[in-house]
DNA sequence: AAGACGAAAGTGGTTGA
DNA sequence: TCAACAACTTTCGTCTT
């Protein structure tokens, strides 16, 4: 049916082979592979239409919808516009006596869209929002999970005391968090106007406030990202992962910053695999410092039995 | 000369009295 | 509110490739 790329999790590589091509197949609602056929996914929904279209005029017969509504406008999308045009439904001119009744009627619908404090509160934050998603490249789905976070916020009157902007950043950092595309506090703070700490502590208050379980993020989630910015194949990738995994059964990545695992995890791979990266380098991308790796590493090293391969 | 290694002192945040 | 504490950083000197 259709050739998508396989997005679930934001996972862009095969654990299996490490390719990162796939097939999503409608008709046995599986995603599969293309490298080695490994079912990565079973009972996806189709989301396309349950109808068949053969032509462009079929098609826009049988389309039932419009715009999707979206929670990142602070109306959802659903505006309705009263059209400039003085014409009625038939395309015939409108009396004039009726013309400047119109044209307050434009008005008054402009006036009401963005209304009250609230509305306009949002309106503002869901543009910050979008801003700061885009300098991050987030996918829409985090935006759309981050402002569904902060319109429960405004519900529950937790912004008072707060900055728009602390807030927005915090929601943007949970729906991260949420849709495993974690972001760090210092990626955050980089592009919003607010402190690495002050979108920490509102992030822990909104959680707290709004009943948000998250798990500690997994160094496994930042694996993905940093090793496409350091330019390194999808094999030295599984191999991190693998070693992330092994590391989380003997307890070694507890208590410890997850992007610190996650570098030296991917150090150590680029080095088996002889894609080799310097600390430095490695370092510099997940924001630790060298020293941070090479005591992951070595405790890595260490417990792992695997030394003697280095 | 660049990178890796490690010791020592410093920093910001959490925890428990 | 304060001190203890663990993780992490900064800095710097030494060793290795």
């Amino acid at each position: 049916m259709q050739n998508d790329v396989y997005d679930k999790d934001n996972a862009t590589i095969c654990p299996n082979c490490g390719n990162t091509d796939f097939i999503n197949d409608y008709e046995r609602a599986e995603v599969i592979c293309k490298g080695c056929g490994l079912v990565l996914e079973e009972n996806i929904i189709d989301q396309g239409p349950e109808w068949r279209a053969f032509d462009h005029e079929q098609r826009d017969k049988r389309t039932r919808v419009g715009a999707p509504t979206t929670y990142t406008i602070h109306d959802k999308g659903l505006t309705t516009m009263i059209d400039w045009k003085n014409k009625d439904s038939h395309g015939g001119a409108i009396p004039v006596n009726n013309v400047a009744q119109m044209y307050r009627l434009r008005k008054l619908q402009r006036k009401s869209r963005i209304s009250g404090a609230t509305e306009r509160n949002l309106a503002f934050a869901l543009t910050e929002l979008d801003r700061n998603s885009s300098t991050l490249s987030l996918p829409r789905s985090v935006r759309e999970d981050a402002s569904t976070i902060y319109r429960d916020a405004v519900k529950n009157k937790l912004i008072r005391g707060r900055s728009i902007e602390g807030v927005v950043a915090a929601s943007l950092y949970a729906a991260c968090r949420r849709c495993k595309v974690p972001r760090t506090l210092d990626e955050l703070a980089e592009v919003s106007r607010v402190t690495k700490k002050e979108i920490g502590r509102t992030y822990r208050f909104l959680a707290r406030e709004l009943n948000i379980k998250l798990p500690p993020t997994s160094p496994i989630d930042y694996v993905p990202r940093f090793a496409s910015e350091l330019g390194l194949s999808g094999e030295v990738q599984s191999r991190a992962i693998d070693i992330i995994e092994k590391a989380m059964e003997k307890e070694l990545t507890s208590g410890k910053g997850p992007t610190g695992v996650a570098a030296a995890a991917l150090y150590i791979a680029s080095v088996l695999v002889g894609e080799r990266k310097t600390q430095r380098d490695v370092a510099d991308i997940a924001g630790v410092t060298e020293v941070t790796i090479r005591n992951r590493y070595k405790e890595l090293t260490e417990q792992l039995e695997m030394g003697v391969t280095l």
